[in-house]
RNA sequence: GGGGGCGUAGCGAAGCUGGUUAUCGCGCCGGCCUGUCAAGCCGGAGAUCGCGGGUUCAAUCCCCGUCGCUCCCGCCA
């Protein structure tokens, strides 16, 4: 038996001003590598640092030819005072001036496939996904997951702070959220499942049980659409919530929790926003317009007439939010009362005008990263909208039990995790803010 | 499900109204360089031009097919 120390301090955190003049032991990769005739620098890559090393060729015990990027080193040496001027590095302030250097591992390939020691990764998507497990490497897609982390976080705890409760719905289900088609069958022992397309009906649920839940976790969808803002798998942020006022509560409950979400990269990634050129965004203010009015914005705007139209296509939201960014200064907008006709059978109609729903999308620089709305909330509600669209309430059982024994009104949205961080980011496309993305082609790596 | 574009060394690109020794940058290999920061300088290796067929004296280039990638629309987050 063996009994390990809970005190050590576990931390990847450096302190380098309280180390400035002293010893130092780093183990990192090397993410790039210049080797000049007195000696030269060593980049090493650390979990969230990127440290410049300097070698002098007379004092370190091997050349540093023999070393090259992604090796794996462990170095020792003084922590010293610099300048650096390469904004992909962090710190700027400090260098290591190496004393030694152990060689830890050194990859197998002679060159590697793509280059990353460069500026940008000057590759094909296809080729940077093939590559993953090295592309991810570099110093801007490692900004971008750093920024997608905190995204991630804050989300949940800007939540919890606002008394939500986390929960964890299973993603193997019995049947189709939405109704849709587009669901991944999955064979479950003797029987047939599913991929959960959202965790829709459980956070519903569970409104029941504590009124104000959270849930960020995959989604999956089997849709075969091929373009640069989908995926068929991507980490969906989900919140469900009792409505005191209206539908109103949700939007600003998102507000909220995005303007958590943007101050909170503007204090914690900062060196990741700068190094992707970008600004966190701001949401000072929640402007919203009506599906009608932002049909109406289309007609002002570029003469096209869309107003029998029952969706907002990608164009249109476009020039929604090129109009909203020159009128009221904001890169967010609420489109809310979408017709009923397209939107899932549990969203709740507006009492004032049944063919409208109380739903809203938001849309982010161009493209709709949110879907939410109010749900109906009563049983006979629910068993009526069903027959109307020749769904069968038995199989629906299980979800319908929680409008059996009582629910208050409530509602609450879904928010696409990486067309968040791609806007953001300023990605051409959402497959860039995700990890290892999912497809209709790909599945590897 | 429908439509557009692109496949040329490990990576990114140029070339083509048909005839070249198929070009450039990065990476790689060798040499040089006292502070680099997309380091720099000199030299070198590396490509059956995605695959199959056709037209032609001649195809990387034109045509047909096929496979792969990418973008857009529908649908969505």
């Amino acid at each position: 038996m063996k009994e390990l120390s809970t005190a050590q301090d576990l931390s990847s955190y450096i302190d380098f001003a309280a180390h400035e003049g002293k010893e130092i032991t780093l183990v990192g990769q090397i993410q790039n590598l210049r080797v000049l005739a007195w000696g030269g620098f060593v980049i090493l890559r650390l979990p969230n640092y990127l440290v410049q090393c300097v070698a002098d060729a007379t004092k370190i015990n091997m050349p540093l030819a023999e070393l090259k990027p992604e090796a794996t080193v462990r170095v020792s040496g003084t922590l010293v005072k610099a300048n650096i001027k390469d904004v992909a590095m962090w710190p700027r302030e400090w260098e290591v001036s190496i004393a030694s250097i152990e060689v830890l591992s050194m990859p197998s390939e002679e060159a590697l496939p793509v280059d990353t020691t460069k500026k940008e990764l000057s590759c094909d998507l296809s080729t940077k996904f093939d590559y993953r497990p090295l592309t991810l490497r570099h110093p801007r897609e490692r900004a971008i997951f750093r920024i997608a982390s905190t995204v991630y976080n804050e989300f949940g705890e800007a939540l919890a702070r606002l008394g939500f409760t986390r929960i964890c719905s299973p993603k193997i289900v019995y049947s189709g959220a939405e109704g849709g088609a587009n669901i991944f069958k999955l064979s479950y022992f003797e029987r047939q499942a599913f991929l959960a397309q959202s965790p829709q009906f459980y956070k519903q649920m569970m409104v029941g049980v504590f009124g104000r839940v959270y849930e960020q976790g995959p989604v999956f969808r089997a849709e075969e659409h091929d373009t640069s803002r989908h995926l068929n798998e991507y980490i969906s942020l989900d919140m469900e919530m009792r409505l005191e006022n209206g539908f109103e509560d949700i939007m600003q409950v998102e507000a909220a929790v995005l303007k958590s979400i943007f101050e909170r990269l503007q204090r914690e990634c900062a060196p990741e926003l700068a190094l992707l050129g970008v600004t966190a965004p701001s949401i000072d203010k929640i402007i919203t317009v009506t599906f009608a009015e932002a049909h109406q914005i289309v007609l002002d705007q570029t003469g096209r007439d869309c107003r029998g139209e029952k969706d907002l296509d990608p164009e249109e939201e476009r020039v929604v939010c090129d109009y909203a960014k020159k009128t009221w200064g904001t890169d967010f907008v609420f489109v809310t009362h979408y017709p009923s006709v397209k939107r899932p059978f549990y969203a709740l109609d507006d009492p004032a005008n049944p063919d409208t729903t109380l739903s809203f999308d938001l849309l982010f620089r161009g493209i709709e990263i949110t879907t939410g709305g109010a749900r109906m909330f009563r049983y006979e509600d629910y068993l009526r909208k069903m027959k109307a669209r020749d769904m069968n309430p038995q199989l629906f059982e299980s979800y319908l039990q929680a409008f059996r024994y009582g629910m208050p009104p409530h509602g609450g949205l879904g928010l696409g995790l990486e067309r968040l961080v791609a806007q953001i980011c300023g990605l051409a496309n959402v497959k860039e803010a995700s990890l290892f993305p999912r497809d209709r082609k790909r599945l590897e790596p």
